[in-house]
DNA sequence: ATCTACAACCTAAACGTTTCACTTTGATTC
DNA sequence: GAATCAAAGTGAAACGTTTAGGTTGTAGAT
C-alpha cells in the first residue's frame, strides 16, 4: 500500500502528452486544445493526482499561504475574526497560519519572523499596539494591518470615534449626568479614539466622573475597582466588552445592581456580551466584513495592485441590551 | 531595494565552500569541521540568509507544517486548545494551519483534503463526531485524534466517565435527590461516556429526573427548556459548559434562582464558566497537557516511531463554584 | 614505504513543478 | 503554390534545496 505519490510526470505519461502540456492542463494556462485539456484532467482525476504545492512554490516563489497574527487567541474577540479570515482565504485558494503573540510585542516580532521564514505570501496583522518601529524590519512583504494604525501599511478599521460617541450619547440620553470611562490600554490608537470621543460626548452634556485605564481583561486593577464602587458615576463606558464584564462583576460583588445602580456599556460585541447577566449593551463592528476586506486587500497587494497606505473604515452600531437603563 | 533573496548558493560562494558543505553547515548534519561550519554560519548570518522551506520541502518531502482541525473556533473551548497546539508545534519547529469545519462533517472532510493537498506532515484532529468512515479515505498520513474516539488512530482523551461521575456525586452529596441530565450530542462517544457515568452515579443514590439532549450551544431546544422549567429536578448535570450556560439563562428567565432553586454543573471549564453569573461549577480537563501530548504524539508518528492505536487518557477535576449548593 | 581508516569536503543528481522558447501542423491568404 | 499565421504542443532549463556517493588529505599502524 501507500503507493508513491502520483506526480505530474505520471499523468503526462499516462495521458500521452508532454510534461508541459500536463502542467498547462491542470493550471488552465497556456494554449491547449479543449479536448486534450479535458483528457489530461480526466487522467489526473483517475490517477488521483494532487499538485505538490511545495514544488510549485519553489518554482513560482509563491506558497499560497498567508499568516494571521493576533495578540491573543483566548480573547473572545479574535476567534470569530480568525474564522472569517481563514474562510475568506480558503475561498481564494489560500491557506492561513494563525498565530498568537500572547500580547507580547517581542513574541509578536518573533512569530512574524517565523512566518516570513515559512515563506508566506503576505500577512494580515492585528498588532498588539501601534508601535510601528517593529514593522520597519521587513517592509518588502505584503502586510495588511487590521484595527490598529501603523503608518506605511494599509489599515482596515472600524469607526471607533463614532462608536465611543454613540455609546456615550446613549448614556446621556438615558438621563445619566455623571458618567465614568474605563479605558483599555491607551497606547493603542483605536482605544484612544473611542475613549476621547466618549469623553467629548459626555462632557458636552453631562459630567465626566472619572477616566481610568485597565488592561484588555476581566480582572480589574485596584484603582479601577475603587472608581467603580465609589459610586461617583451612575454609568460607565468601557473600552472593551472584556473590561465591561470585569466592571459588571466587581459592581455586583460590591452590592450594586445592574443596571439599577449602574449602567454599563461595552465595546466590541463579543459573544459573551449576549450571554452574561445582565446582557451587555455594546458597540458592534462588522467583524466578518472587516476580515474579508483585509484578506481581499492582502491578496490584491500580493498580486501587485498596490494601493498602499489606503485606509478603510467600517461603520459601527450601538446594540442596546439589558445593562443600561434610564437614570 | 528589495534585493533578490539570498540563496544557499550565494552563501556557499561567499564562504568559499561547496553548496553541499553550506547545506551541511546550516542543517548541522553531515561531517563538517567545527571551524568551517562556524565560518559558513557567520557568512549566512551576515548575508541574511533564510532557508527556503519550499525548496527544502520539495527535496525532503516534508513541509514542516501540520494541520489542526477543530469543529468550531467560536466555541470557547477551542481557542485555548489551539493556542497550546500552535505553541507546542512552534517549539518543535513546526507551523500549524488551524482550520475550522463549522461543525459540518462534509466541510470537515473538505478541509482535511485541503490540508493534505497543502502537504502537511500530519494532522491533529478534533473530529465533529466519532464517525470514522470519513477517516478511512487517506490513512497514510499521520493523524492524531483528540477528544473523540476514532478507531485506527491514536487518541488523546480525558477521563470523561470519571468527570461525569464526579459531577453527579457532587450533586448527590449536596443532598439533591432528583437530578436531571442535559446531554450534548450523544453521537459523540465522549459525551455518551460522561452522561452515562453521571446517570449511573445518580441512579445509584438518587432519582434521575430526566435526560434530554441538546446541541453544543447556549440556545436550548424547546423540549430541553421545558424539562428545566418543569421543576422536576433540583439539580442538573450538563454535558458541556455552553449548554450549562443556556440552562442557566432559561432557568433565570423562568424565575428560578441559581443555585437556590436549581443547582447546575457543567463540563469543560471554558473561560466563561468563571465569568458568568453565578460562576459555574464544572469539570476541568488539562487542556494544555492534552494539546502538548497530541502534538508530541504526532511528531513522533511523523518521525516513524509508530505507536499506533495508543490511547492516552488524562485525569479530570471537579471545580466547585457558585452554581451548586446544598439542597 | 605501503596500507588502512577516517574526517572533511565536493560533485552532481534528484525532488516536482512552471515557463520560455521553439517546432509542428493545418488553414488562410495572396 | 508559396507565404503567412495562429493554434497546439514539446523540450529543457530553472527554482533552491538535500544527499548519496566519491575524492581528497592526513595520521597511525604495519
Amino acid at each position: 500500500m501507500a503507493r508513491k505519490r502520483v506526480t505530474l510526470k505520471d499523468v503526462a505519461k499516462a495521458a500521452g502528452v508532454s510534461l508541459a502540456s500536463a502542467s498547462y492542463a491542470v493550471n488552465k494556462t497556456g494554449s491547449l486544445g479543449e479536448d486534450t485539456r479535458a483528457h489530461v484532467l480526466n487522467i489526473a482525476e483517475e490517477l488521483g493526482y494532487r499538485q505538490n504545492l511545495s514544488a510549485r512554490a519553489t518554482r513560482t516563489g509563491r506558497t499560497g499561504a498567508i499568516g494571521f497574527v493576533v495578540p491573543d487567541m483566548t480573547n473572545p474577540f479574535f476567534p470569530s475574526l480568525a474564522q472569517s479570515v481563514v474562510q475568506r482565504a480558503r475561498q481564494n485558494g489560500y491557506s492561513v497560519f494563525v498565530t498568537d503573540s500572547e500580547g507580547d510585542p517581542d513574541q509578536e516580532m518573533e512569530v512574524i519572523r517565523q512566518l516570513i521564514g515559512r515563506g508566506v505570501d503576505g500577512i494580515v496583522w492585528f498588532p498588539v499596539n501601534d508601535d510601528n518601529s517593529l514593522a520597519k524590519i521587513n517592509a518588502d512583504l505584503p502586510i495588511i494591518v487590521i484595527d490598529r494604525t501603523v503608518s506605511g501599511f494599509e489599515c482596515i478599521q472600524a469607526d471607533y470615534s463614532e462608536g465611543g460617541r454613540l455609546a456615550a450619547e446613549h448614556l446621556v440620553n438615558l438621563g445619566h449626568r455623571s458618567i465614568g470611562v474605563v479605558a483599555g490600554p491607551l497606547d493603542v490608537k483605536s482605544m484612544r479614539d473611542r475613549c476621547q470621543a466618549a469623553e467629548g460626548a459626555i462632557k458636552s452634556r453631562a459630567n465626566l466622573a472619572f477616566t481610568v485605564e485597565n488592561a484588555f481583561a476581566t480582572e480589574l486593577e485596584k484603582s479601577v475597582a475603587d472608581a467603580i464602587v465609589s459610586k461617583s458615576a451612575t454609568a460607565v463606558f468601557c473600552g472593551s466588552d472584556l473590561i465591561a464584564i470585569g466592571v459588571l462583576r466587581v459592581a455586583r460583588a460590591a452590592g450594586l445592581t445592574i443596571p439599577g445602580d449602574l449602567s454599563i456599556v461595552g465595546f466590541d460585541d463579543i459573544p459573551w456580551a449576549e450571554y452574561c447577566t445582565p446582557t451587555l449593551t455594546t458597540i458592534e463592528m462588522p467583524v466578518d466584513e472587516m476580515a474579508a476586506e483585509a484578506v481581499d486587500a492582502l491578496l490584491r497587494k500580493i498580486d501587485g495592485e498596490s494601493d498602499s497606505n489606503r485606509r478603510v473604515v467600517f461603520n459601527v452600531n450601538l446594540i442596546v441590551r439589558e445593562s443600561t437603563a434610564q437614570f
